[in-house]
This record gives C-alpha cells, sequence and structure tokens, in this order.
DNA sequence: CTGAAAGCGCTTACAG
DNA sequence: CTGAAAGCGCTTACAG
C-alpha cells in the first residue's frame, strides 16, 4: 500500500532564480524567450536551467497563462475504423510532425460518432485545451458544431454541416481528384466503369462519388453503377461482389479509397477477373494500402502526411491570434502502377 | 488580428461556493466526493454547480493536489506500423473504455523506436503526467527503462529488457499460443509446417517463435523453415514468399499475427495453393484482419480489448497507491474459420 | 533591462 | 460538518 511513487520534486523557477542570483521574473523571461534580457543574465540563467534540468511545471504555466498549451485530437470514430485505415496513421503522422516544435501537447479524443461522451464533450468545452484537430469528421456529429464557436478548431476534410461553414480545414479537391482517377479508367479505353464510394455521410465519400459520376456524365457514359463500401476494406470487397453480380463485365473499377480498392481486387481475383487485363482498379489515397496488397494500385494521390502536418500549422497560426486561410486545398496527381 | 477567441470564462468554485452560499472549502469537497457534507449543504452545492455549469479548472486542480489527472499513452513505433496494426486499434479501444469512469485523459506520446525526442522525453518526466501505458515496446527502447523509475507505467506486452524485469503488464502467454496454433496444425496431420514470426525485437515476436520451434521439436517434427515478418502484412507476403521458395510443397504455416497471415494468404493464392486443403493457415489475434480478408483466418485470438481495458485498469489501481499484481497474462483460444 | 507583488483556481492541513 | 488561510509554480502588469 505505498502511495504514486514519491518522485524528487522537479526544481521551480525559483530554484533556478535562487541558483542564478535573480528575480523569478527574469527567469521567467527567459524560459518565454521574451523581451530583452541582457547577455550576462541570459548565460547566467540558462545555466542555472540545465544545472538544475529545469522543466516549466505545465499546470502552473497554464493556471497563470491561462493557455492550456494542449490540443485536442477529436475522432468521432469507432477506433476499429479509425486506426483500421492507413490514411489516419499519416495524417496523425504528419499532425504529430507539425507539432514537433511546438510546446502543445495532445490528447487523443476518442468518441462514437453518434454521441459524444459527456466527458469528451465537457473535457473539450471546459477549458481545458487551446484548440481541437477533428478528424474523420461524419454528417451526424452534432456537438462539433458547438465546439467550433467556443474553440479553435481546423478540420481535416471540408465541414458538412449549415453551422460549420468558415470553419478552417484542410483537405484536397475531392471531386476533381475522383475526376482526375475516372478519366484516367476512360481514356484507357474502358467503357462499362464501376464505381465503390466511400461513407455516404462523409465529405469525401460524397464528393468522390460525384466526381465520378460527373465525368462519367460528361463522357457521355453510364455512372448507374455504383456501390457504397464505408471505407473499410470488407465493405470494399462487398461492394465489388454486388457490382460484379449486378454487371458481370464491367471492365473497369474506381474506387474512393485504397483500403476498398484493396477489398475489391481480392474479391475481382476470387471470380478470375485479371487485373488489368480485364478490369482496370484505380484507388485513392496512396496511402500504404496502394502498396502493401496483392496488386500494386494505380490511384489518386493525396499528400496525407503534409495534410495532418497542415492541420497542425493551421492550428498553431490560430492560436498565435493570426488569421490563416480557411480553406486550405491541397493538391491530388494520378500514380501509376499496376493495377490500371 | 483577432487574437485567441476571447471565450466566457467559465464559473470558478469561488462562483459556485458564493452561489451556494458556502466556502470554497466546501465546493471542494463534494467536487472531490470527500468527507460527510451535510444533505442540505450538498444539496445546495450540487444545485449552483448544475445551474452555472462548473467544470473544475483542471490546471489549477493539478498544480495544488500535484496530480495531473493525465496519462500517456507511450507508443515507440513508426506510426504507420501503430495505425496499421488493427491489434492496437483494439488495445487503443480497451484503454479508452478503462479510462472512461476515471477522470484521467490520454496524451499521445508518438515516438520513434530508436531514439524518443527530446520533447517527448522532457515532457514524460517533467512531471506532467501521472502515469504511463506503453505499448509496441522493442527491445531497443532504452529510454522507457528510467521511465518505470520515475512513474507508475504499465507495459503492453511483458517488458523485455533487464531493467524492466518487475515492471507492471499484461500479456497472454504467447509461448502457449503460439504452442497451440501450431499442436492444431500438427493435430491436422501436417507435416511440412512452416512459421512466420514476428519482429525479432519484439517480446510477442521472440516468444511466439519460440512456442512454435519448441512444440515442433517436441513433435519430433522440423522447425527449420522458419522466416520473419515484422508484424505487417507486406512483410508476411515477403515471408511467405522466401518460405514456398526454400519448400515450395509445405503443406502449413503457423503465422505469428492476423496481419502477416492476411499477406501470406495473398502469396498462397497467387502461388495457385489452395486454402486450406493445399496450405493450411493459422494466425495470432483474431484482430479484424482474421475475418477481413480473402480467407476467413483460423487462428489464436488473444482479448485485445480487454487487454487494454486491463492495462488501464492496473495503472489506474497504481495511481490510486494500490498494489495490483505485477504480472497479467490472459488467456488465448482457438478460433476455427476457414483457413485450417 | 530587472524586480516586487498580485493573482490564476484550486486543495489541504488546521481550527473550530 | 464547515471555514479561513496558506500555498501549489508560474505569468503579468506595474514600477523603476
Amino acid at each position: 500500500m505505498t502511495s504514486p511513487e514519491p518522485r524528487p520534486a522537479p526544481a521551480t523557477l525559483e530554484a533556478v532564480a535562487a541558483a542564478a542570483g535573480v528575480s523569478r521574473s527574469t527567469v521567467s523571461r527567459v524560459v518565454n524567450g521574451s523581451t530583452r534580457v541582457s547577455p550576462e543574465v541570459l548565460a547566467a540563467v540558462t545555466e542555472a536551467i540545465e544545472a538544475l534540468r529545469y522543466t516549466p511545471n505545465r499546470a502552473a504555466r497554464s493556471l497563470a497563462s491561462r493557455q492550456t498549451k494542449v490540443i485536442a485530437l477529436v475522432v468521432p470514430e469507432e477506433s476499429g475504423k479509425f486506426f483500421g485505415d492507413p490514411y489516419f496513421a499519416s495524417i496523425v503522422e504528419g499532425i504529430g510532425k507539425g507539432l514537433e516544435q511546438s510546446d502543445y501537447v495532445l490528447t487523443l479524443q476518442l468518441t462514437s460518432p453518434a454521441a459524444p461522451s459527456e466527458k469528451v464533450t465537457r473535457y473539450l468545452l471546459g477549458g481545458n485545451v487551446d484548440g481541437a484537430l477533428v478528424v474523420s469528421h461524419h454528417s451526424g456529429d452534432h456537438f462539433l458544431a458547438g465546439l467550433s464557436h467556443t474553440l479553435p478548431v481546423v478540420f481535416g476534410g471540408r465541414p458538412l454541416r449549415q453551422e460549420e461553414q468558415g470553419s478552417y480545414f484542410v483537405d484536397v479537391d475531392n471531386v476533381a481528384g475522383a475526376a482526375m482517377g475516372t478519366r484516367y479508367l476512360i481514356g484507357l479505353g474502358r467503357e462499362r466503369i464501376a464505381a465503390i464510394g466511400g461513407a455516404r455521410d462523409m465529405p469525401a465519400g460524397i464528393d468522390r462519388a460525384e466526381g465520378f459520376a460527373r465525368t462519367m456524365a460528361a463522357a457521355g457514359l453510364d455512372a448507374e453503377l455504383t456501390a457504397w463500401g464505408d471505407f473499410t476494406m470488407l465493405g470494399g470487397a462487398r461492394a465489388m461482389r454486388a457490382l460484379l453480380d449486378r454487371q458481370p463485365n464491367l471492365d473497369a473499377v474506381f474506387v474512393a479509397s485504397d483500403l476498398m480498392a484493396a477489398g475489391a481486387v481480392s474479391v475481382l481475383r476470387q471470380r478470375g477477373r485479371l487485373i488489368p487485363e480485364d478490369v482496370a482498379v484505380v484507388g485513392f489515397d496512396d496511402s500504404p494500402a496502394a502498396t502493401g496488397g496483392e496488386v500494386m494500385l494505380t490511384t489518386v494521390r493525396q499528400p496525407s502526411v503534409e495534410m495532418g502536418e497542415r492541420m497542425a500549422q493551421l492550428l498553431l497560426a490560430l492560436l498565435r491570434g493570426e488569421k490563416p486561410q480557411r480553406e486550405n486545398v491541397m493538391q491530388t496527381r494520378m500514380v501509376v502502377r499496376d493495377s490500371a
């Protein structure tokens, strides 16, 4: 029954001040890199800090400064879907990069898309974070709308809801990206082109489906052959089966994510289709799923890591009181490999 | 150039005390559910709290109590590998569950396995967290050894290093689990049984390989046919190819994770093997990867979500000053599906 | 450029 | 059962 380990008390500002023979105010100034401090004093303080291995106490700091220096990573998604898609790995990796040089830390707020837990809500709204990064946003996430009124928030992917127009976000032009992928398939001379959409309640799902439909229409082709896959590998496989049942001799499929494309590919091969000879497949993301499966996927690349990094930078700018641009749309491009 | 949104100042303890007509001490007591408070006072305070939508200020609280109420989730792993394996999704989901009822929040500390960032180290050691949960531990993670001397730490998977003997952890008996999977294959009458190991520098990798080797030896079979796959789907595929090249007529393979097994399965099918007729495959984890791929995997199940939950509970107990048991080994069991 | 002092919003003995 | 008071470790005007 020992109580929480009695760690040696870390050095305080006070101690550093004493060691350096200056006031606490002065130490605080050098710690915060603020106003001019004389070189000698700076040196003395720096030395004392090193010697005592001083790290500012976050709690004291945020109590006094009214800044928590914590950013929430809000994930309104089942953990399985979030972790299951390598796209998110890249986003989070980018966010990590973007925050590395700052002194902000990230708290993970996993919550069901339908009903955010009371705990999460209170935490986010209770002044415990300086800002939030929202990833995997669904149309049903009502509570997030309120969030962005109280807190600087940056969305990964354009926000869907009315109330969130005017939010900060980073995204790619999903309509254009999907159009590019579809045009590529058309350019290959394919004529019976199907599509597998993502989630219907997510902007990326909606927009990519629209990009496909528009492009097909513009080319005078039929865009009826569409199924929805929910952005999972399993969903992609299921959708592919449905598509094949409806139209056994389809000759191409545009898939709204690489993970779903991997599922689709495995079904196509099971049913004896040669890729790309019989059926050409174009994915979306260029995530590790594009190169980790049975066939190296031709895909519409979005710069996921950079997008995560940009999200972090955007939020940091907001936190500095700057007025960065609201819509940050990054470039997609075709990456041609073996599947089409 | 507006500065960080001027949110309405949240209610303070002081305000609640005034509203309820009591002292701050008293409000603090009811907020912390501590010592006896008269029913009338309790009611008045509770009402005031509701009315003012009071949430305690975390910074003030931890400054005064010397507890941060934050737990670090330390992931010494490339984000791609971490997010890429559904096993971790389950662990994190479990951790989330285990923490839900507590007032602890989770900060995500992604760091390279080789060299932890200065920022992470200082953060962890600087008194900014009350405890840490370490997941995906490698033998090279030197700095973690120091961690557990300063902080209550719970490892997911038995720790590997000398200095960490005596650490708290939750795990399954990987040797026994692998033995069970291997015995299952032997029981099927297979004779040329290969194995794909995980990472050589991770306990789960080492132990599962050993369970395989021991069981084969005990059955008088040759355990030479082993390759390492690094716990990724790609690695599993690569290992399978190497194995097939060495022994084209192998008739079974024990794979140390479902994700690697999915990679192996896809290679086997590419090379024309029927599963399970030609080659029986047994995986490990029973993660979504077991049922999300081309073939429904027969696998050694470990209760990942429960393991994550247990990790959280363990740490919470430590934080309460209790002395829970150090080694928490949970049960594995065979889940028989289509691949063997 | 530097310091004294107040204050951030809580918890925690200590009295009563 | 309840309150007054000190203190947690910082930042921030305000003087000088």
